[in-house]
DNA sequence: CTCATTACTTACATTTTTGTCAGTACTGGA
DNA sequence: TCCAGTACTGACAAAAATGTAAGTAATGAG
């Protein structure tokens, strides 16, 4: 998915190499991740829970931004040895590590923009 | 530049309507915003000073992320009627009003990141 | 044997972001 | 007239992120 040495991969590397800022943008700055890490805040969740949850994500993009958490040691993915799979998904204590700056940028997210309308 | 109903803009949209933490995200996510943003908050700049200190940008997105970041309402775009000419950039009060907010997020990335070994 | 259930994959297409490189506009001084 | 200096802009290209639609694997219940 990535190429090994594009100008724009070299640069993000060297961004976060150099900036803790970028790091932490780049763990949790994909489309869905905000949503998924919000959810997992509240507690352990089966995959076709978090799928629920968020009905406007594809499935494979769901998977994918789940992988890439996991990769970067936010979650934890815990597969039950059952027929129908069971599957969940929790924080890691990194991933709980998050929640107070989480909870900085939604609240200053909340003060500052625009809100949708509710119908 | 971005298509105005495309899922992937819908999507975007509703979920920054839905969720500060998207909104806020959304705001500081680009590739050099982090970078522009702490050298701001050091204090006000001209464009040419900010090209020097982040050597890696081409002219084109340097400008682009600067516009992206005055449309958001973060910094202010100071033009002095000058030849040759001289622009100033600065944080408005919002984007001051980032400043702890990056400290967290800075923090947590300069705890759990890899770092660049120093030569 | 067939079906329902769950958690995915795969192939492909579209949209968005980032990057390269060359050029422009202005004007005061040599 | 020609050039230096500053802050850009434009045409084009590559890479990355996101989305769509259909299919797969396993197995216990009926």
């Amino acid at each position: 998915m990535r190429k090994e040495s594009s100008t724009n991969t070299l640069n993000r590397e060297k961004i976060q190499g150099d900036c803790g800022m970028a790091y932490t943008l780049d763990l949790i700055g994909g489309r869905w991740k905000p949503t998924i890490l919000w959810r997992l805040l509240q507690g352990k969740q089966r995959y076709s829970e978090l799928k629920k949850s968020i009905p406007s994500v594809s499935e494979r993009i769901l998977v994918l931004q789940l992988r890439e958490l996991e990769k970067d040691g936010l979650i934890n993915r815990l597969v039950y040895a059952e027929v129908p799979p069971r599957v969940e998904y929790e924080l890691t204590s990194s991933g709980e590590s998050l929640k107070p700056m989480l909870q900085v940028i939604s609240d200053w997210g909340n003060v500052h923009r625009p809100r949708n309308t509710p119908d």
